[in-house]
DNA sequence: TTCGTAATTGCAGACGATTGCAACAGATCA
DNA sequence: TGATCTGTTGCAATCGTCTGCAATTACGAA
C-alpha cells in the first residue's frame, strides 16, 4: 500500500525555519503577519502542495461542514434527483455530502444514522424506508439535539421540520382529470397502507370522487406490495372486476408501468379498454406507449429546499422551531388518460 | 441553532472519577482493566448515549475508513447503480463513502477531487467527466501517492488501476447480431469522438463490418452531442440518408429512445422500417414501444469490483501494480432489431 | 540612555481518542 | 523487613489545526 501522506503545516514550518502557528496564519491571510513571511509561506505551501486536513480542522472547531443523507434507494430515479438538488446546494454553500442508503430496511436505516453521527455530520436529511413504522431512532436524534430534515417520507410525529410534495393534493388533480374525462369506476392501486404516501393520494383519490358524487367501493382500491409479482397480480385482479374499472390510477409510476406490461400480453388496450394514471413523472413514463399521464415531483427542488432549510437552521437564519414545506406538483397529461369512455 | 454536543469519553471519565485512558481501554474491552470498572463504564456509557468521535479517531491513526467516489452524475442510473454497488460492499468493508457529481464538467471534476482530498479519503474510485481531455489532475493524485481506481470511464494512460466493460465487445455483439438478422446498412450513431465509449464502440462496431466483408461508409458513422436537440438532429439526418440505412445501434440507450421517439413522429416504423439498438440496458429500454434491443452492463457489478479492488489494494492484500479489469456485458435482444429487412 | 509602543512571531493548550510507559497498591516470597 | 512481582490505573504525548497570550525585536520619542 502507498503511503499517501499528505503535506502538513509542519513540514512547511520546519523547512522555513518558522513555527506552525505562524504558517497557519500566513495562509489566513492574517493582517499581523509581516508580508515578505506570508509571501514565502504561501509560495513554499503551493510548491510543496499543501492541502489542510479538514479532519483536523473540524475536530478543532467541532464542525464537520458535512451532511449525512439518508434515502430508501440511491437507484430511484426520483430520490437521484433530490440527491442532485442537494449535493449542488450544499456544495455551494460549503458543504460536503455523505450518503447512505437504507435499502428501505429500518435496521440499515439506524446503521446508516449512527455512522452519521458518529462522522459528526452537521446536520442530516432523512427519507424514510418503507419498512419504518417505529420512530425512536429518529427521536433519539432529537433528543440528542441533532439538526435534521425530513423529506418526502415522512413522519408527521416527529417535532422536525418536513418538506413533503402535496400529495393528496396530486392525487386529487390526477382522479379529478379522470372523473372530468367522464371516468366514473376509477380504482386506486396502493402500495403497503401504513406507508405515508399510500395515505395521502388515498386521501386525494377519496376527496375527488366524494367532490364529483361517484361512490366509492372498497374492491376498487386495491393493495400491492410494490413488487413485480405483487403489481401483476394487482394488474389480472383489476381485470375479474365486475364490472371492469374504466380508469385506474396508480400510486407510484413503476406499479403503472408494470400494470401497463401485463395488460399488453393480455390484449388490453390503453386508453380504449381502459385508461391509466401514475405519479411521479419517471422517465419511464414519458416513453412507454401510449405514454403515461402522471404528476410530476421536482425531486431535484425538494432536494434543494430540504437543504437549503437544514443550512438555515444549522447557521440559525431560520427559526428553531419546525416548518412544514409543502410542494406543489404538476399534472403530466399524456395519452394514458386520453379517452372518453363508453358511457360518456 | 440547537448545540448538538456529543458526549465525550472526558465526560464519562468525570462523571466516575476516572482517567480518560481508562475509559478508552475499557470501551476497547481490554484485558488488563479491572472487570468491574469495566462494567461501570461501559453502563455509563451507554447510559449517556456515548458515541466515538471518528474524526478524533480517523485524525489520531491518518485513516478516515472514508472512499471518494466520483461520477459525472448521479441521476443516470447506470451510475446510480454503481454508486449503489459500491456503497454497499464498502459499508460491509467498514467503510464510508462521499459521493461527488462532477456534472460532466472538467472543473467541477478537480475541484471534487481537491474537496475529498482535503477530507483524507484514504482512497478515491473515478468516472471521468465528458469534459475531461486533460488529466494533469490525475497524473497529480498520482504522484502524491493517493489510490485510487478509474471506472467506466478511464483514461488509459494513467498508471492505475482500471475497472470497464468490454465496449468493443458489447458493441460487436449487438452490430454482429444485426448483420446474422440479414441487415447491411448499418449506421453508428456515436456521441463525440473523444470520449473513451465513443471509440472503443466505435471499434467493436467496425470490427463486425470487417468480419462480415461489410464495406465501411463514413455517412452511415454520424455524431450526436447528446443533448436531446442533437439526438433528434441525427435522427432526422439518418431518415435522409440515400440509401436508407437499414439499421442503427446507438452508442448508449438515451440516444436510441430519442431517435425512436423523433422516427415515430415522422412516422417510421420500427423495426419494420429500420431496426434500432443502443447499449446501457437503461430501464427505459424494455418499456418503450417497440422494447429495445441493448447490450446491458450492470453497474451494480462494476461498483462491487471496482470498490473491492480499492479496498484489496488499500489493505495491502492486491500488488500495487495496477490492473485493468474488463467486465463482460449481455447482448439483451428485443423487438426494435427483430424483422428481416426487405432484402433479406 | 531609557522608556513606550507597535510590529512580528512563538508558546502552549485545546479539540477527542489512543497507547507506551510510569506509578502505585497490595500480595508474595526470601 | 525488604525486594520483587502482579494487577490496575494515570500521565503525557500524538494526530493537524487554530488562537489567546506572552515574548521578542526594532523604532522613535523624551
Amino acid at each position: 500500500m502507498k503511503k499517501g501522506r499528505q503535506v502538513t503545516m509542519k513540514e512547511i514550518a520546519k523547512k522555513l525555519g518558522v513555527s506552525v502557528s505562524t504558517v497557519s496564519r500566513a495562509l489566513q491571510d492574517s493582517p499581523e503577519l509581516h508580508p515578505e513571511t506570508k509571501r514565502k509561506i504561501a509560495e513554499a505551501a503551493k510548491e510543496m502542495n499543501y492541502r489542510p486536513n479538514l479532519l483536523a480542522q473540524s475536530l478543532r472547531i467541532s464542525r464537520s461542514k458535512t451532511l449525512g443523507v439518508i434515502v430508501p434507494e440511491i437507484t430511484s430515479h426520483f430520490f437521484a434527483s433530490c440527491i442532485s438538488g442537494i449535493q449542488d446546494t450544499a456544495n455551494t454553500r460549503g458543504y460536503n455530502v455523505m450518503i447512505c442508503q437504507s435499502n428501505e430496511r429500518i435496521a440499515q436505516e439506524k446503521a446508516n444514522i449512527q455512522t452519521l453521527v458518529s462522522s459528526q455530520v452537521d446536520g442530516l436529511l432523512i427519507s424514510l424506508s418503507r419498512e419504518t413504522n417505529t420512530f425512536e431512532h429518529l427521536h433519539e436524534l432529537y433528543e440528542r439535539e441533532i439538526n435534521f430534515v425530513l423529506f418526502d417520507r415522512v413522519e408527521e410525529e416527529i417535532p422536525v421540520s418536513k418538506v413533503t410534495f402535496n400529495d393528496a393534493g396530486g392525487a386529487y388533480q390526477v382522479v379529478k382529470h379522470l372523473l372530468e374525462n367522464g371516468f366514473r369506476r376509477i380504482a386506486y392501486v396502493s402500495g403497503p397502507e401504513d406507508l405515508y404516501i399510500s395515505k395521502k393520494r388515498k386521501e386525494g383519490y377519496l376527496r375527488a370522487l366524494q367532490e364529483y358524487g361517484v361512490e366509492i367501493a372498497d374492491k376498487l382500491i386495491q393493495i400491492t406490495d410494490l413488487t413485480l409479482e405483487g403489481n401483476l397480480q394487482v394488474a389480472q385482479r383489476i381485470l375479474q372486476l365486475e364490472p371492469r374499472p374504466e380508469a385506474v390510477f396508480c400510486m407510484i409510476d413503476p406499479v403503472a408501468v408494470d400494470v401497463l406490461t401485463e395488460w399488453k400480453k393480455s390484449g388490453i388496450r390503453v386508453p380504449e379498454d381502459i385508461a391509466l394514471a401514475g405519479f411521479t413523472d419517471n422517465p419511464t413514463a414519458a416513453v412507454v406507449e401510449p405514454p403515461l399521464t402522471t404528476v410530476s415531483q421536482p425531486g431535484y427542488e425538494m432536494g434543494k429546499l430540504a437543504v437549503s432549510h437544514l443550512l438555515d437552521q444549522l447557521d440559525g437564519q431560520a427559526s428553531e422551531d419546525p416548518v412544514s414545506i409543502v410542494l406543489d406538483t404538476t399534472l403530466v397529461i399524456r395519452k394514458s388518460s386520453q379517452h372518453l369512455p363508453s358511457n360518456a
